[in-house]
DNA sequence: TTCTTATTTCGTCATCTAACGAAATATATA
DNA sequence: TATATATTTCGTTAGATGACGAAATAAGAA
């Protein structure tokens, strides 16, 4: 199944618990992961493509976040087990660390037009 | 993680559904598959080695189940998310259905030794 | 012991996948 | 208009994965 396909990639498991506390514009995301904006495009296509990802586009900006309430409840029961089951795993609780702390240190530096507003 | 690398696979999948109702040996679970030998053996390991099944031997087979109340509650609530979100599938609801008919038809057949006892 | 059966391990091959950079697309600013 | 920024699409490549058959291992039965 799709869902299970998706999971399989640890990149996109540390995205979904990313967005736990919200949703995040890609170029957030591609620091976050510290990959190519190309590979992370493609995780976050393969995430959407499993209903494990909504986004909102806004002027130049793509913005993901979890599936909300209307959403399939296959797909949230999956997040649900996700985040239960690695929430306190020390990777990701660094991941959470380190986003903070990009999410407060530079947010110019990360979406150039985005910060100057 | 292991557990979703594990899940990623669809004959893995159903071979977790397959072991729903009680443990079976791994001659019913290559007939069932339809794969060689080998590969469900691999198969089965990889899904042992995630925990999401335990085998116990007797004589000269091994049966897999699904793991107990015992067992680390991450893996049995991957295992419930599995059962909830596939059970209605048609094709695992097929694959129940063709289950029931090896496990009446050949018990002989399958496990020639076994079926002599 | 030798033979049969059940399962696993190993080696190989074809296919899938995640990574990248380059180019395409979309949108706003100069 | 041209330029800059944000994201996606495309093509390529290295490495992972699932399939098989052959051989190894385990455990009775002849």
């Amino acid at each position: 199944m799709n869902i299970t396909k998706a999971l399989a990639d640890s990149n996109r498991v540390r995205i979904l618990l990313a967005l736990r506390d919200g949703e995040l514009c890609v170029c957030q995301i591609v620091e976050f992961c510290a990959l190519a904006p190309s590979t992370v495009s493609k995780h976050l296509s393969i995430l959407q493509q499993a209903g494990l990802l909504e986004s909102r586009k806004t002027e130049r900006w793509v913005y993901y976040r979890l599936p909300g309430k209307e959403s399939p409840l296959v797909a949230r029961r999956a997040i649900a087990w996700v985040v239960e089951s690695l929430q306190d795993n020390p990777r990701i609780v660094e991941d959470i660390q380190r986003l903070k702390r990009i999410l407060k240190a530079e947010p110019a530096q990360l979406c150039k037009r985005q910060g100057q507003k």
